[in-house]
DNA sequence: ATCTTAATGTTATAACATAACAATAGTGAA
DNA sequence: TTCACTATTGTTATGTTATAACATTAAGAT
């Protein structure tokens, strides 16, 4: 079950906020730079839970004043991404701020194709009839990526 | 369970000859246009179980006299996504060919970081935890990739 | 035959991503 | 401190993936 469903209204500051000290917090315990790029980009990433592109963060670090080229925001994003602190939709080519970066790392992503909201949910890795097929196959899996699309409930409402 | 898994020894002229037949079967049941171009981009995607990207179709082409431009190769991809008859792995930006187009389709991907191997194994898109998070949150599924990354049997002997 | 729709041809460009190298800033050792 | 080392950022250029838009041709229906 995602950890705070961003489909519900909630206190959105609050959740921004926790997710931001938890990265700072992730970032102290491993030696990890969370340097101002690489902060603000989680931060732009956290205003929403909609899924944007690298080319949409780049063009807010650009109105912001910084004169970024392409490299600025894929480094920041593949930084935020390889410790976990972002993920990368498939689907879309496009990137959200994690909200639980402290916890296991199996995500399953909940992606809405009306609203484009994206929940993050936890799939279990080493059970599943996947897991199982690949087993018998003598396929060894590392990585797993699960993305659902559909409607969002107040979409699902709407569209009726 | 893969339906013929590419990992093993297998006699590809039938397994592709097969995947041919099943293509054109379905085609001429669902009154659906096969085209030269359409075919020949399933046989070309049938030649192997590696992904191959819509620049590969289309060099592929090339090299057989079609002066075709980009959408020729897009087009022809995605009417045969559209119908089953391949599949697009988001993480390679590829296709691949379906080898039982005629089964349900909830397909899962097992993708060999080392050889680039695909195989293809069957979801359950109604079970699974990722069904029942979707369904306590209101949220309705209507697909779901899943693509799983590591070593296939033969490159995972060999990295030891 | 003519009409209609589906498919293909073609040009141009949009959108996504990275290679390569230069410059700078942090970090630790002498 | 000064030096050397490494990580990060700046910058240019280019590679890769994908589609919009419109012209032309082919197939199927009456």
């Amino acid at each position: 079950m995602p950890h705070n469903p961003p489909f519900e209204k909630h206190d959105h500051a609050a959740c921004r906020k926790t997710a931001l000290a938890q990265a700072d917090a992730i970032c102290a315990k491993r030696g990890l730079r969370l340097t101002p790029i690489r902060r603000r980009v989680l931060e732009i990433l956290l205003e929403s839970h909609v899924a944007l592109g690298a080319y949409d963060v780049l063009e807010r670090l650009r109105e912001e004043g910084h004169a970024a080229q392409p490299p600025v925001a894929y480094r920041a994003l593949d930084f935020l991404v390889e410790y976990g602190l972002a993920h990368r939709i498939e689907r879309l080519s496009a990137f959200i701020a994690c909200h639980h970066p402290d916890g296991c790392h199996a995500p399953a992503f909940l992606i809405c194709r009306a609203c484009n909201l994206v929940a993050e949910a936890q799939t279990e890795p080493k059970r599943g009839p996947l897991a199982q097929d690949a087993q018998a196959l003598g396929f060894v899996i590392e990585e797993a990526i699960v993305e659902a699309q559909g409607l969002c409930p107040a979409c699902n409402m709407a569209s009726k």
